[in-house]
DNA sequence: ACAGCAACCCAAAGCGCTTTGAAAATCTTC
DNA sequence: GAAGATTTTCAAAGCGCTTTGGGTTGCTGT
């Protein structure tokens, strides 16, 4: 069925089926209602296809998952984010395109996606620093939302956490616990966010003149393994850490076997702070949280996001929106007092 | 630049240019090279938008990922399959469109999708026992593919492992070692995947006269926290078992954890048998299995999936498409001989 | 030199919707 | 009750592509 059909059922023009259907004033209450009945009783629904042509508006949004290779250990959080988003979506009647590319072809993939009009807009996840992407989609006018961001931050909309404001907060918490020798295991710093808490966590250290030593700091793609495999060799090692900061739950969890495994207590022999980005799956609360964590929901960054980037389709032309998250630390059962 | 523009400016027919660049034989090699070189240097790209209409075709596939508030868990799991997929997609030229919606309303969505054609086909993942979305996809004469099937079996197409008999396998290793209090710690039952799961542990311990303990056998979302707290109280109460068969490595983490926290070794005091997807962010692999595990990538599966369900959309009416995979046993370092 | 046949190219008709510009119907107002 | 204003409806022109059903052109063979 289609439109014409009913509308000749109706005795009625396409047009004014058409306004009857998608709400315009133009059209009598009593045949608006009269429309409404008739459509949803042949279960009409309007050609996606051609109401895109039509109106010119693809009513999608794209979201481009780099594929590496390897590092889509990412792909928990993108998850989630994913989630989040897409229940806004579906909210504002868009659709969600995901398209995964390797990520050598990330701009030939955008510049497709620009050319043949089959997205609104697109949501850039995971910057690095000097990320390219943002360029070549403002070269190519494609409304885009950037969660994160980078270096120079700028012209152009984001949504972010204060990754290093967190980190800041988190090693200050160690510090004043007593501790001094501090492990970073940090996520890839190729990424902006890593390299922010990074920041944040040397920052803490000077102010408070404690060095910060070299083999404590890493940084990887964040798996339960790298977790395991760092913290077992830097408890081995000399110097061992008193405590550990991690950017993800899941590296807090392979410190945490390390640390079984050795027969160190959490919160008492050696303490863990993660930032925990409240994984659906990985739920860090069993009678209050497990790790003491900063915290902010990735599912909820999602939501945000996309209603920003609805919001920059729908009114073109408006200033850039920059929204940066405050992250709160959420004390837990894995920090204690430094004993060592 | 449209079609139109493009032919005007090689003063050839929309016609022609047309089928130059989409490879149909009418058109001659000269001109066929010349027009392509035109594409390429002004970057057109047909808008897809138009073509879509034209065609009839979507050249998407819809996944529909329904969102129950609570429970998806599932979605470390759907995130590697949708990369698998994603990417046989992306090579195959279709698009991906990703629909979250509250469970209550999925009927409703495969319907809209059917009837406003934004999609060819949709994916179908984690299928309950009887699940509704099988009789209605039919119903509705949308192609389709379920990953899992469901108890009957029966006239769609769907791509399975064999998981009674992965399962079976799992518990007959575990009773090879001596082991008689096994602990089975499943996904949702209401999932057809873990119902056979259980149904393999069963049928092996009933083949060798072992009685399965009820206040072993649990079954939930699969959470780390779920194996942890299972296994915790397990290992404090009466009877505790001297082996564990988990349904995702997930699980088996949580396990580990509960067994680390008694002073137990893997593999030696206590043993632990999982199902390990190969999530790509979760490996099990650090110079061999860690956990001896029923190993099946999620994301093959994915990739598969893909290729069937592309395959049932270019050729309509053809016989449906049943594939079952058998599933191996990677013995790692998590099984030991009982000394219970 | 002419029918017969490829090879190549084109005009025009959709695909199913939205939207413009105008006509028909109804309501005001004096 | 007629002119003007307003409401309601419609015909037709797109949106940018694909595809059908011819035409042209140039090449065979006789």
């Amino acid at each position: 069925m289609n439109l014409k059909e009913l509308a000749e059922s109706l005795n009625l023009s396409p047009t004014t089926v058409s306004r009857a259907l998608n709400g315009y004033p133009e059209v009598r209450e009593e045949t608006r209602s009269r429309v409404m009945a008739a459509a949803k009783a042949v279960n009409y629904a309007p050609n996606a296809r051609a109401r895109r042509l039509a109106t010119g508006r693809a009513m999608t949004i794209g979201h481009v998952i780099p594929l590496t290779g390897r590092a889509e250990m990412v792909n928990p959080i993108f998850a989630d984010f994913l989630i989040g988003a897409g229940e806004v979506y579906a909210r504002e009647g868009y659709d969600l395109l995901l398209s995964m590319v390797p990520e050598t072809e990330t701009e030939a993939a955008f510049r497709q996606l620009a050319a043949n009009g089959s997205v609104d807009g697109v949501m850039v996840q995971a910057p690095q620093e000097n990320d390219p992407r943002i360029g070549l989609l403002t070269e190519l006018g494609l409304p885009f939302l950037v969660h994160g961001r980078t270096g120079d931050a700028m012209d152009y909309s984001w949504l972010d956490i204060a990754n290093m404001r967190a980190f800041r907060r988190a090693t200050d918490f160690l510090l004043d616990l007593g501790h001094r020798r501090i492990a970073l295991l940090n996520g890839q710093e190729s990424f902006d966010f890593a390299h922010r808490r990074r920041r944040g966590f040397e920052a803490a250290m000077a102010a408070r003149h404690v060095p910060t030593l070299p083999h404590l700091m890493v940084s990887e793609a964040m798996t339960e393994s790298f977790g395991y495999l760092s913290a077992s060799s830097m408890l081995d090692g000399p110097e061992p850490p008193t405590a550990f900061l991690a950017s993800s739950v899941i590296i807090a969890i392979g410190i945490r076997r390390a640390a079984a495994e050795r027969g160190l207590r959490m919160g008492r022999d050696i303490s863990i702070i993660c930032h925990d980005d409240e994984l659906s799956y990985l739920n860090n609360d069993i009678g209050g949280p497990a790790f003491t964590a900063t915290r902010s929901s990735i599912r909820a960054a999602g939501g945000r996001c996309a209603e920003i980037l609805i919001d920059l389709i729908r009114h073109p032309g408006r200033p850039a929106v920059q929204e940066l998250w405050d992250v709160g630390l959420m004390v837990g059962q894995s920090t204690g007092p430094c004993n060592g």
